[in-house]
DNA sequence: AGACATTAAATCGCACGCGATTAAATCACA
DNA sequence: TGTGATTTAATCGCGTGCGATTTAATGTCT
């Protein structure tokens, strides 16, 4: 490839990569706002929904998150009674996070919030579909080079 | 669409995108971290690099980033040493960011940085730009929506 | 010229997100 | 059993990122 090619591949990946990022963000913070709800929250949320109670590094490894990120979070949550946190008995170092009642009853409420995201795309099923599989590609990729320890000397 | 598929491209978006953009911000810490550099910081290294001098709301355009974010990183980057803030003689209110002679000198350093990322992507060229094609989609629909003020009440 | 609107940055408070470290519980193994 | 390694959260400091507000400079309209 010509040395103008990559320059040009490399601009546009970093830049269309980050912007695209915060315009998503963007736009499920809006939609949330009403409720109350930050992004990331929400997400803990759709986790909780579909499984409970959960860990917090299970709440992470799903999200890519640290506890030095899950652990504020979730006592935000707590503190505006979404969920419960609470010391496994079988093992005290784990802390078993659950969503209460005021948690589930959300569902309902932002129930069409990832249909209307998929609207404000303005994309169609199909390419939705291979954009996704574009990403995990992607994140594949990313994941294991961060693993591998990549550096500028390799 | 049946209501399933709908279920499962709403979670599949969600979380595919957080978690994508994640990874991909982590790599470029790590890639930029040697250089005393923020992923942030460094797009507007970028973008200087291009085009210098350049007003805060001129970078916080081609970004996605408004004054109150820039204001405090552009300061970070002055007491670095890599940019310079001064006031237009043509209009006071404007700030113009320059880059200094240090921040010029970082561009040869990073120069492999973004084939760095695209390798690690492990994605063959035209994947890549095609994926960038429909990230430039996703992004121009979202953010025409959010200028319309999509609501879940639509 | 004077009054009001508009624009550009800066400021403030809040919520992530991470790396590094710490504290406590559990595990492993001699 | 007991001692050191490992695992799990929590804590801390720093750097984004945003909405709302403020301040100063410029534009506009009479």
């Amino acid at each position: 490839m010509s040395s103008d090619a990559h320059s040009i591949l490399d601009r546009m990946l970093c830049f269309e990569v980050y912007s695209t990022e915060h315009a998503f963000a963007r736009l499920y913070k809006a939609l949330l706002a009403p409720y109350g709800l930050t992004y990331p929250q929400f997400l803990v949320l759709v986790l909780l929904w579909e499984q409970c109670p959960q860990t917090v590094n299970g709440l992470g490894g799903q999200l890519g998150l640290q506890s030095s990120t899950l652990t504020p979070l979730l006592k935000r949550m707590e503190k505006a009674g979404l969920v419960v946190r609470t010391r496994d008995p079988e093992d005290e170092r784990r802390v078993r996070v659950s969503v209460t009642a005021a948690g589930k009853a959300l569902r309902a409420n932002v129930h069409d919030i990832g249909r209307c995201v998929a609207d404000a795309t303005g994309m169609e099923e199909a390419e939705l579909f291979d954009l996704m599989r574009s990403l995990r590609r992607l994140r594949g990729g990313l994941q294991g080079s961060v693993l591998t320890g990549v550096s500028l000397s390799d």
